[in-house]
RNA sequence: GGAGGGAUACCCAAGCGGCCAACGGGGGCAGACUGUAAAUCUGCUGUUUUUAACUUCGGAGGUUCGAAUCCUCCUCCCUCCA
C-alpha cells in the first residue's frame, strides 16, 4: 500500500489530524508507529459510538502498527473535568481487572487480539513521588491551561476549579511522554489533553506526538452524540434483532455518516453505493448491507443472515417473527381483560396504557386488530399479543399458583 | 452578613382562588403514507376497578365550602451588594 493510500485511510471520518505533515513524513520514513488511545476504566458497556476510535486503531494495526489500549486507572481516580463531578472514588484493583476483562471482551471483536498492547497508567504513576508530581507540573502554566473550553468558560464564569482537575491534562500528557508514542486518538472533545501530550513530550525531547481526534457518532435521532443517558445508541451487546432495526431506522443521510465511521468496508465501495443510490437505487438496500456488517462484526455471518430474513418477514410481509418471548400469566377469577394482559406481560407500561393503545388501534392479537379494551379471555388463552409494530408478546393465561 | 428572583408533568414553559390532570412547544408513543428512513398529516402522552374516581404543580403545615394559585416555616437554585 502506498504511503498515500495509508494516509487516506487514516485520515477517513477524522476531525482533525495535528500535523498532516508529520504523519506523512513518518510513514515515509516506514517507521512502525506507537498508537496510544486511552479509556476510562469505569464499567465499560460501550455501544458502537465508542468503537469509532477503536476502529481508528484498527487501520493502524491494519497498515502494521503498534497499538496500545491505555486503561486510565490513575486518571480515572481524577476524573476528567466537567465541573460537574467532583474527584472520583478509586477503583479496587479488582475491580479494574475485571473492567478491563469486559473492555478486551469487547474491543477484540474488532482487534486483533495478538496486536494489541494493553497498558495501565497506574503502572508509572504509581511509582511517582510527591518531588515527580511537582516537576511535571513545572512543565505547563495555569494561562495555557486555562485554555481549555471547559475550564475558561468556568473561570470567566467564577466557577470552581479544583488543583486537582489541573492534574488530569497534564497525567494524560504523560502517559504519552510514558510509552512514547507517535500517535495519540481521541474524541474531538479530548483535544487539548491530546495537545497537552505534545506539548510535554517535546519538553523532555521526545518526537511530538500527532494527534488525531475523531468526532462523536451522532446518535439514532441523528441530533444528539450517541448515548446510553439518551437511548439513541446501538449497543455492541445488542441482540442482532435489535441492531437490524436501529440501522434500519436511521435517516439515509446519518448512513453515510456512519459507514465512514463504522464500516471497514473502502473508500471505493462506499463510493460505489453512494453512485448507486444518486443513480436512483434504493437506500434500504445498503442500510441492510451496513446492518449486516455491523451484526458480523459483533456476532456472526449467521446471526447477520438470520437478522435479515428476519426483518423482510416482519416488516416487508408483516409476518409475526417466531422467536418472540412466552409469557404465561395467573389468572385471577378465571379470566382476564385485555388491557390487564397488555400491562401484565409488559407489553404496556400502565393499564391507562393499554387502554389508549387499543384505543388507537395499536394492538393485534395473532395479527388481528382488537378494539375493546375490556375484551375477556379466559383460563387456558394462549395467543399472540402485538402492541404497535415492534413489540410482541406469546402470551398464555395459567391458574393462580398455589404455594 | 444584606437585598431580590425562582422551584409546575420526561425537558422547556404558561397558569396566580373554582371552568386545572393543568395552555403551548420539544421529546416520546401510536395510526396513515412509506423503504420500520426522512418529511407530512392525525391522535395520545398521571394512575385506577376508565361514561367515574383517585393521587399530582420543591417539602411540611395553615386559611378557605374550594388552593398549583393566599399565609407560615423548611430545603434547593439563581442574581446583586458587603
Amino acid at each position: 500500500m502506498s504511503v498515500q493510500d495509508a494516509l487516506d485511510l487514516i485520515c477517513r471520518g477524522t476531525d482533525e489530524v495535528i500535523k498532516l505533515e508529520e504523519l506523512e513524513a513518518k510513514l515515509k520514513a516506514g517507521k512502525t508507529l506507537r498508537v496510544k488511545a486511552g479509556f476510562d476504566p469505569t464499567a465499560p458497556d460501550l455501544h458502537v459510538g465508542h468503537t469509532v476510535l477503536i476502529n481508528k486503531m484498527r487501520h493502524f494495526q491494519d497498515l502494521g502498527h503498534d497499538v496500545i489500549f491505555l486503561i486510565g486507572d490513575f486518571t480515572g481516580m481524577i476524573g476528567d473535568p466537567t465541573g460537574k463531578s467532583q474527584t472520583r472514588k478509586a477503583l479496587t484493583r479488582e475491580e479494574v481487572l475485571e473492567n478491563a476483562k469486559t473492555y478486551q471482551d469487547q474491543i477484540f471483536k474488532i482487534l486483533d487480539p495478538e496486536k494489541t498492547i494493553i497498558e495501565f497508567n497506574s503502572k508509572w504513576f504509581n511509582d511517582m513521588t510527591a518531588a515527580d508530581m511537582v516537576k511535571l507540573s513545572a512543565q505547563y502554566n495555569v494561562a495555557r491551561m486555562l485554555e481549555r473550553d471547559d475550564f475558561n468558560k468556568r473561570y470567566k464564569t467564577g466557577q470552581s476549579i479544583a488543583i486537582s482537575e489541573f492534574m488530569y491534562p497534564l497525567a494524560q500528557g504523560y502517559d504519552s511522554v510514558a510509552l512514547q508514542c507517535d500517535v495519540e486518538l481521541g474524541g474531538t472533545d479530548q483535544k487539548f489533553n491530546l495537545l497537552v501530550g505534545r506539548h510535554l513530550q517535546s519538553q523532555v525531547g521526545q518526537d511530538p506526538q500527532i494527534v488525531i481526534t475523531m468526532p462523536l457518532l451522532e446518535g439514532l435521532d441523528g441530533v444528539n452524540k450517541m448515548s446510553k443517558s439518551l437511548g439513541n445508541y446501538i449497543g455492541i451487546e445488542d441482540a442482532p434483532a435489535d441492531m437490524f432495526g436501529k440501522v434500519m431506522s436511521i435517516s439515509d443521510e446519518l448512513m453515510w455518516r456512519y459507514f465512514d465511521l463504522l464500516s471497514f468496508k473502502s473508500n471505493e465501495q462506499i463510493k460505489q453505493y453512494k453512485d448507486g443510490v444518486a443513480a436512483g437505487k434504493n437506500p434500504r438496500d445498503v442500510k441492510f448491507a451496513l446492518a449486516m456488517e455491523l451484526i458480523e462484526r459483533f456476532h456472526d455471518a449467521e446471526a447477520a443472515q438470520a437478522a435479515l430474513a428476519a426483518f423482510k418477514a416482519q416488516f416487508q410481509k408483516g409476518a409475526i417473527p417466531d422467536d418472540i418471548d412466552e409469557v404465561t400469566l395467573e389468572t385471577e377469577g378465571g379470566e382476564m381483560g385485555l388491557a390487564h394482559i397488555l400491562k401484565n406481560a409488559g407489553l404496556c407500561v400502565s393499564t391507562s396504557d393499554a387502554i389508549r393503545m387499543v384505543k388507537q388501534g395499536a394492538v393485534k392479537i395473532n395479527g388481528e386488530k382488537a378494539d375493546d379494551p375490556k375484551q375477556t379471555f379466559p383460563v387456558g388463552t394462549q395467543e399472540v399479543f402485538q402492541v404497535g409494530k415492534r413489540k410482541f408478546a406469546k402470551i398464555k393465561l395459567g391458574p393462580v399458583k398455589t404455594n
